[in-house]
DNA sequence: TTATTTCATGACACCGGTGTCCAAAATGGA
DNA sequence: TCCATTTTGGACACCGGTGTCATGAAATAA
């Protein structure tokens, strides 16, 4: 029945007993300061609050997530191939959690099984996560919404558009933005303008297709259905759809590929083929993704803000749990931004 | 002091007071069974365990780590800014833990930081985790380790080399690996060779190094300090690092970059010159991101199996935990391999 | 001054598991 | 047949917090 002092660690452990002791107060008083529980007299607080200024002492998340039937976690549901985009919104949510009592869980999930919902039932509700920020394509996925609702468990969709559930949506406004790149290479005298388009199925590959055909009707420049080829978001799929629109007679003068990978491998077909970009064709990509500068030239691409999305999802999962007084409000939408690099000229003279 | 059966999910959650009821037994036995108790009656044993099939009883992560003061988290912990390797090295981890009950919770610390050891005694001990796996150059610290070992907190070194706490390393062979890849350039018949080194402190940038004279050494071909140039791993430095390679006069027919970001430099660099690779600089990198097949011509480089050494990181973690018989004993030294590409020619008749 | 209300605090049960220790049952030897 | 020894299972405390309710003190009203 000895105490376990020094076993392994030299770090004591304390514990709220400890703390209630020493300020001598009852457990559930230290609970309160912790808890910040407002009837509490000023004298105690400020008392109990030196004793654990003092000692470093930190609840024990464990016993806290028994005794509240929930955790301080949050975890990141995606099912997304986009390696940079994973990252960055780790990033972004994980800037938001730093300093905070809650962990990053990460989860990948396997789209298109059919026990994908429950494997993300089990998660939430095993883990008992104080919530959940789910990245696209997934979180175009109305059943898994209900679900979580269901499961009483919080969660951020990231879109590329507000979808019904815009009390839970982080998004950015990817048909606006892709119009706007548009309009920039019909700015510079291009009619002619070929698109590679985002898988079906994924609600982002749609808002830009809808933004690019905005900006032509726009300009009154008709869009014969030849111009349009579908890719996957991958390199390789970039390649093989611009091979049908670079065979072309008379060719587009520009090309908007739907994301970075894409454009990079227009960029590759059209080396194959000996076509100078951008002096015979511009590219213009989606993401600003790192590989837009590593080729040559530079490609022009839209940047949208992955980073403070990611941070703006987690401050608003967390934001009532933390919000003291001042109501948390991040924005819902994100506005991207046009780069502009070598890769758009106007187009050679006919 | 009603139930809340329905209050806001349907799940009745299921404890092990449940279990035990319905088996008839008392919830210790049904403890014993989950935890594979061995002094347990056959007969006892498969019945509590077919309800537990049954009614799908999971135990409540929470309250176990609790009781054990442990939890079933694992830690990853880096501080590197090479966002391939980090998402790889989630995705070898993720894939061991899959189907266990442990989760992946995320740590990106702030090298330089002098809180960092502070920060991650925090993080491994309020979280009571299982056990952390560390990434380069993090995983070189050996104070880090020290400090894992006093708070009884299991851990991987992910490396690229065997440092001398290799019971706890996973690491591939840089060094070797470096050095075939320069002897590919020396049997192509190149005798003028560039290094871009990784930033000083970096374990793997020295050994990258060392591999690279090794070759040198062994074909006898001497090594000028001026063939030498520093960079920092990053696209940028590539560039900078480079110019003064590609200034020399003579001037090197190939450079072995210590990393694909900073060969993505040299290609670069050797483009803004009129260089042309690899008719008249040969050009070979390490890491074999996407990055290499997106530039022209396709980089040369070495490919390290980054996915199969976190999975083996995390099932030498895990190993001991859900060793069923079978000592799980995962190779801790992984080679790699020479990807060859288009960035390698022999030398121009000079 | 006394009755009533408000406020601050504590005692105690509880969250859902696990460890310790002891009792009952089963087994074996004399 | 009885006692010693080994299994097998249960009662109970405990991990470190939080919720509920009761209690005593202080403040207000009568």
């Amino acid at each position: 029945m000895a105490k376990q002092k020094q076993d392994d660690g030299q770090a004591p452990k304390l514990t709220i007993n400890d703390i209630a002791r020493m300020a001598g107060v009852s457990k559930k008083t230290v609970s309160r300061v912790i808890n910040r529980s407002p009837l509490l007299n000023r004298e105690t607080r400020d008392k109990v609050e030196a004793i654990i200024q003092e000692t470093g002492y930190v609840p024990n998340p464990q016993a806290r997530a028994l005794a509240l039937g929930r955790n301080f976690l949050i975890g990141l549901i995606y099912d997304n191939p986009n390696v940079q985009m994973i990252l960055s919104m780790q990033k972004g949510i994980l800037e938001a959690l730093h300093g905070t009592e809650f962990e990053l869980v990460i989860r990948p999930v396997d789209r298109g099984s059919n026990l994908v919902m429950d494997d993300i039932r089990g998660f939430v509700t095993r883990q008992r996560l104080f919530g959940v920020v789910i990245l696209p394509p997934m979180s175009e996925n109305d059943a898994l919404a209900r679900m979580l609702d269901e499961e009483g468990c919080r969660y951020v969709r990231m879109g590329s558009a507000v979808l019904d559930d815009a009390e839970h949506m982080v998004a950015s406004n990817d048909r606006e933005a892709v119009a706007d790149a548009v309009r920039h290479l019909i700015a510079q005298g291009h009619r002619r303008i070929g698109l590679i388009a985002g898988p079906h199925g994924f609600r982002s590959a749609q808002e830009r297709r809808e933004g690019f055909e905005l900006a032509l009707t726009e300009a009154g420049i008709s869009l014969p259905r030849s111009l349009i080829a579908d890719g996957q978001y991958t390199f390789e799929s970039g390649i093989s759809a611009s091979e049908s629109l670079l065979d072309l007679s008379p060719r587009p003068t520009a090309i908007f590929a739907s994301n970075d990978e894409m454009a990079a491998g227009v960029l590759y077909a059209a080396r194959l083929r000996g076509i100078a970009v951008p002096e015979e064709l511009s590219i213009i990509g989606f993401d600003d993704t790192p590989v837009t500068t590593r080729v040559w030239p530079p490609l022009t691409t839209v940047r949208w803000p992955i980073v403070a999305m990611g941070r703006a999802a987690a401050l608003k999962l967390i934001g009532t749990a933390i919000g003291e007084g001042a109501e948390v409000n991040e924005p819902s939408m994100f506005s991207s931004t046009l780069i502009r690099r070598a890769s758009v000229a106007p187009p050679p003279a006919s």
